[in-house]
DNA sequence: ACCGAGGTACGAAATTTTTCGTACCTCAGT
DNA sequence: ACTGAGGTACGAAAAATTTCGTACCTCGGT
């Protein structure tokens, strides 16, 4: 059973504005740096993240990311997986992972 | 007359998660991109780069960018010099000015 | 058919950020 | 010594963001 895919921008019409918004939260950017640091980037349950905030944010947190075009999130009715859009966005935004993936992983402190 | 230099952190001390909150602000990332754009790395007189807001708001938005490390302010007292800090960025974040190189230069729009 | 885990929608509180008004400072030029 | 341009300090309004409470939905397992 395929989950739905949900929607975020092109691969053209990532915004650099919107990125750097999204990677502006501590939370958010935890998020990015675990999964930039894991470079077989396979898809994963967005509880292995674990974030020391409620459900209802990390809602907010997530949809944050895929609507600056960071991560597909995949909806599978009663649970979601996360993937990082690699591919996108080295070729739009060339060296941002290296950035975050040069950050100790999963140490950020929240703000 | 030299001026003084108005102190940020050390090149060491950079922290990422500044430095996105910075690049988060339209504004910000205006002066940034337009700064990156020009290699010549010159100091700038702060109303070189026409920004639609009041002088009061200029200071605070020059003094996160400071804060952020991201570029140093000369204090002649009656004016003021800006100058990124190119060298530490790209050795702390390489990659990360071309990013905003790669952007059309002054022309992000005010959200 | 029910339950529970995982997730979302909506709305509101709390916090942060952006913005500017008023007042004041500094220096260059007259 | 006065003036004007450029800049800052402080404080408050306005806007945006982060957070969560309540209520509800979806699916898998019993």
């Amino acid at each position: 059973m395929a989950g739905k895919n949900l929607v975020g921008p092109e691969t053209d019409a990532l915004d650099l504005g919107a990125v750097f918004r999204a990677l502006a939260d501590e939370h958010r950017r935890s998020v990015m740096t675990q999964l930039a640091a894991d470079h077989s980037d396979n898809e994963r349950g967005c509880n292995s993240f674990d974030l020391p905030i409620s459900k209802q944010t990390q809602t907010h947190h997530f949809r944050v990311l895929r609507e600056a075009g960071l991560i597909d999130e995949i909806d599978y009715g009663n649970r979601k997986g996360i993937r990082l859009r690699r591919a996108d966005i080295e070729k739009r935004f060339p060296g941002l992972l290296a950035l975050l993936g040069a950050e100790p992983a999963g140490d950020t402190a929240p703000r």
